[in-house]
DNA sequence: ATGTCTTACGGGAAACGTAAGGATA
DNA sequence: TATCCTTACGTTTCCCGTAAGACAT
C-alpha cells in the first residue's frame, strides 16, 4: 500500500474546486461535465485528486446516483464564497464602461451571432452601452464599415476580408463562410447543384472578377427572382433573406469569405479590447475546428 | 497588433494569485522565486500571466524597483482574504488529532532531519500529541523498531531497509545514505581514504557479510577507538557520533541504504497517512535528485 | 560591471479525451 | 439492457527551468 504517493497539495487548484462546486449542484458527472466543457472522465479525475487533497470523500456515488457526504457539504459551503469572491474580483479588474459603437457589415456575423456577440459582451461589461448603427446603407455597401471606420462614425466595425494597410487593425476573426452562388429557383445552376468561378463569368449582372459581395442584399433578392442576376454571397445569406423562387448553390473552388473585427489603429482602448476579447473567446467556444486548416489571427 | 491573444480566462490560476500575493510582500522577483521555490524567470511569466487577465500591470518595475500599481493594490487587498480563506479550508479538512507514537531507528532519520519532520508536522496538525520513545533501547538494536511497531508499542516507525512481508505497509522513503566505514583514525583505510567490501572480510568486529547497520553505536565508538573494530555505519554517523580518534572512509560498492516510513498493515489511519504525507513532501522538498538513478516508493 | 527583470526555447510532466470496464436499476 | 461512473492509455498542452538579452545602477 506504501502509501506517499497522495497527491500533495501545493496550491489547491481552482479546477477541482470548480468542478466539485458544479457537481454539488448537477449531482450529475455527465451534466457536470458539459456544463464546463469537459470529458466526465476528467470530471471524476478531478474529483479524485480533491478528494485526496481533502483526505475523504466528498460525493457518495453509484451508477445510478450522486449525492454529497458531509465532508463534501462543508466543503462545499465553505469553498463557494472564497471562490465567487475571486472570480468577482478578477472580473470586475476587466470590467469597462462608457459606449461603444458598433458597425456590422451585412451576413458578416455569423457563428457567434450578433445577439450572442452583443449577449456575451453585455453579461461581462453591464454598464458599457454598445449601440449598432447597423441599418444604415454602409452596412450593405461593400467598404462601407470601414469608411465609417476611418470616419470616426464608429469605434469598431465587423467587416469582409478587410486589408490591413492604412491606419486599420485588425481583430480576430468573427465568421469564415462559404462562399455560394444565388440563382432563381430554376435556373440551370440550381439544376445542377453547384456552380464554379466560371459559370460566373457568363452570368449577367457584374464582371466575373467581382467574387467579393455586392450591393444590397435585399435589393438583389428580388433581382435574382427575376431572373435577372445571380448573386455571389455567403452561406449565412439564406438565413437572413428568403424568397420562395431564390435558392443557393455552393461555389466550388472558390475559398472561403473571413470577416473580422477591426478598428482605426490609433483608436485601440479598454472597450475595444474588451469586445475583441469577447469575441474571440466566443468564436473559441462555438466555431469548433472542423480542419486543422490555415488558421486565423496572426501578429 | 490583432489582439485576440488575451491569454483567456477560463479559470484564474491560484498560482498566478499566491505569486502575486508574495511579490506584493517582498517586491523583489527573485525572493518571490526563492520563497515558492520556482526561477524568476517562472515568476515573471505568472504575473504577466495574471496581468493580462485583469487587463492591465499589476507592478511597476524596472531593473532596480518593483512597485505596486494602484491596480495591483486593489488586487492584492481584495485577493489575499478569499485566498487564505481556500488554503485555511483545505488544510484544516485533512488535519488530524489525538496522538502518534513514533519509534525511530538511530541514524534512520537525517536529511529531513527528525525535528524538521516533527516541526512540519506540528505546524499542519497542531492538534496531534507525537511522542517518540526513541531513547528506549530498541532504536539501536536492527529489527528493533518493527518488533515494537507489531508487537504496537507504536503506531508507526522510521526503519532501515523494512521488508514488505508479514503485516508491514511501506511508507515513503525517510533517508537515503551512503554507506562509510568507521575506523581509528591511523587505520590503514584510513590512510588509503576508502574501503571496499572485501576490506571488510579481514577486519576483527564481524563476519564480513553483516553489511547491515549492529549494535549500539556509542558502543560502538568506543571499540573502534579502542582499536578493536571496524564499524560499517552511514555517512550521518560523523553528524551524531565523534570522537577525536575516530573517522569515517566512504564504502566502495556498496549501495546506500534506505530506510523508510513503515507501519502495522491494519493500523493505517489518518494520523498515520498524516504523517506519511508530511515526510513525503518533505523528502520533495529537503532531498533534491542528484541523479535520476533507481528510485523510491513503488506500488 | 553587476544585479535584476524579461524573452526565447526545449524537455518533460500534467491535462485531457477516447475507449474499455464495471456497477446499478 | 441502458445508464453512468471509473480506469487505462495515448496524445497534446503548457508548466517550468536554462540561457541569453535588455536595462538600470
Amino acid at each position: 500500500m506504501t502509501a506517499g504517493d497522495t497527491t500533495w497539495t501545493r496550491v489547491p487548484d481552482l479546477r477541482e474546486i470548480e468542478v466539485v462546486l458544479v457537481l454539488a449542484e448537477e449531482l450529475h458527472f455527465g451534466r457536470t461535465a458539459s456544463r464546463l466543457r469537459l470529458s466526465s472522465s476528467r470530471v471524476s479525475q478531478l474529483v479524485s485528486r480533491l478528494e485526496r487533497r481533502a483526505g475523504g470523500r466528498l460525493f457518495e456515488r453509484t451508477s445510478r446516483r450522486v449525492t454529497l457526504t458531509p465532508l463534501g457539504e462543508r466543503l462545499r459551503d465553505g469553498l463557494r464564497p472564497p471562490y465567487e469572491e475571486i472570480h468577482r474580483l478578477v472580473r470586475s479588474l476587466r470590467e469597462v464602461s462608457g459606449r461603444l459603437s458598433l458597425a456590422v457589415a451585412d451576413l458578416a456575423c455569423d457563428d457567434p451571432s450578433l445577439p450572442e456577440l452583443l449577449g456575451a459582451f453585455g453579461a461581462l461589461h453591464p454598464h458599457c452601452l454598445v449601440v449598432t448603427p447597423g441599418a444604415g446603407r454602409e452596412a450593405r455597401e461593400p467598404g462601407g464599415v470601414t469608411r465609417a471606420l476611418r470616419a470616426g462614425e464608429v469605434d469598431l466595425a465587423i467587416a469582409w476580408q478587410p486589408a490591413a494597410e492604412d491606419g486599420l487593425a485588425l481583430g480576430p476573426v468573427v465568421s469564415r463562410q462559404a462562399r455560394v452562388l444565388a440563382v432563381r429557383r430554376d435556373h440551370p445552376l440550381a439544376r445542377r447543384g453547384h456552380a464554379t468561378a466560371r459559370d460566373l463569368a457568363e452570368e449577367p449582372g457584374g464582371p466575373a472578377g467581382a467574387l467579393g459581395l455586392r450591393g444590397d442584399a435585399a435589393e438583389a433578392l428580388w433581382l435574382i427572382a427575376a431572373g435577372r442576376i445571380a448573386h455571389p454571397t455567403v452561406a449565412s445569406f439564406t438565413d437572413h433573406y428568403r424568397h420562395p423562387d431564390v435558392v443557393t448553390v455552393p461555389l466550388r473552388g472558390v475559398p472561403p469569405l473571413v470577416s473580422r473585427l477591426v478598428w482605426a489603429a490609433g483608436e485601440e482602448n479598454d472597450r475595444v479590447r474588451a469586445f475583441a476579447d469577447v469575441v474571440a473567446e466566443a468564436r473559441r467556444r462555438t466555431a469548433a475546428p472542423p480542419q486543422p486548416g490555415p488558421d486565423d489571427a496572426g501578429g
